[in-house]
DNA sequence: GGCGATTTAATCGCGCGCAAGGCATTATCG
DNA sequence: CGATAATGCCTTGCGCGCGATTAAATCGCC
C-alpha cells in the first residue's frame, strides 16, 4: 500500500496499528474502564479504587508498598488515590509504629461493608459473555504481565522467586 | 482461606483480584506504557501520541472523529493531545472547507520523516519474546475489544455492519 | 554510638482519559 | 424559507499514572 517496498527480508510493515500488541490492550483497558465506570459509580468508586478495594478485601491491613507490588503501581499514584478514599471514609492510613517509614492502610467499617454491595459487580460486568475463552484469555494476559514485570525496574519487583 | 464459607452454590469468591479479567489487562497496559515510554521519549512522543502517529502513517489526512473511531477515543482526549503534537510540529489541524464542522489532521514533513525513526520501535519492544503466543494473544484481545466496543455507546460505534 | 547507605512515602509537574456541557455548522422537515 | 434536530469539535473539571525529586526512618558497618 504505502512505501513499504524496501522490506528486504521483513514480511510486512511493522508499524501497522493492527500488528501491534500494545494497541488492543490499550483499547480494551479504556473500553473496560468505560464499562465499569457507571457500575462502580453507584458505589462511589473509580476503577483503580475498585482494584485497591479488591486487594484490601483479600488481606488487611497492608502497606502502600505491598499494595503497589500487587497492582504494579507506585506511591506517586497510590498516595493521592488512598487519600481520596480516606476522605470518602473507606479506609484509614496510619504510620506503622514498628517502622515509621511504612504506612498501614486499614479498611473502616464502611469500607468492609461496601464489599456486600460490590459482590454483584463481576456478574453485572460479565453479563453477556460466553466466559469460555475469557479464562484462557485471562491466563494469557497474566503470562504477559509476569513477563513485562520482569523487564520493569519499578513496581517493587522483588516478589518473584 | 478467608471468610468464603457462605458460598452456597457459588463456586468461589467472585471478588478475588486474580479472578478478574480487568486487572491483568489494566496491569499489562500500565507495564507496557512504562516500557514504551523511554523508547518513545527519544522520538519526543508519548504512548498515545505514538498510536496517533501509527494511524496517520497509514492514512492521511483524517478527521478527529475518524482518529477517535480507530483508537476508541473521543475529542475530549484527542483535541488537547493533537494540539500538543501540532505544537511539536508533527502535524497541522485545519477545518475542512467542505464541512466546517470537521477538522482535518495532516502530517507535516517532520511528522512523515519521523516514521523512519519509529521503524525500529516494534523490534526494540519485542526484544526477548518468543512471539509465538503473542499472535494468538493479540487476536484474543482484539476479539474482546470488538465485543466491548459493541456494548459502548460512545466511541462513535457506527462502523460495524 | 555515630554515620553513610538503603528503604519507604510524599510531593510535584505533566499528559492523558472521560463525563458533561457548550457552540458553530450542517442536515432535516414542514 | 425558517425552525428544529443532529453532527463535530472544543472546553472544563477531575482522577489517575508516571518520572523525578525530596525527606524521614531504618539498617549496616565500624
Amino acid at each position: 500500500m504505502s512505501d513499504a517496498r524496501l522490506t528486504l527480508g521483513l514480511e510486512e510493515d511493522p508499524l501497522l496499528l493492527d500488528r501491534q500488541i500494545c494497541f488492543p490492550l490499550y483499547a480494551a483497558t479504556n473500553l473496560l474502564g468505560r464499562l465499569y465506570g457507571p457500575v462502580l459509580r453507584k458505589l462511589n468508586l473509580t476503577y483503580p479504587q475498585y482494584l485497591v478495594m479488591l486487594v484490601l478485601w483479600e488481606q488487611q491491613p497492608q502497606t502502600i508498598g505491598a499494595l503497589g507490588a500487587r497492582l504494579y503501581l507506585d506511591s506517586g499514584t497510590l498516595t493521592p488515590l488512598l487519600k481520596r478514599m480516606e476522605g470518602a471514609g473507606l479506609l484509614s492510613r496510619a504510620r506503622d509504629p514498628n517502622d515509621e517509614r511504612r504506612v498501614l492502610v486499614t479498611l473502616t467499617e464502611r469500607g468492609e461493608t461496601l464489599r456486600s454491595q460490590a459482590l454483584h459487580v463481576p456478574e453485572t460486568m460479565a453479563n453477556g459473555y460466553n466466559a469460555e475463552g475469557v479464562d484462557a484469555l485471562r491466563e494469557s494476559v497474566r503470562d504477559l504481565v509476569s513477563i513485562l514485570a520482569q523487564h520493569s525496574t519499578r513496581s517493587r519487583g522483588s516478589k518473584a522467586a
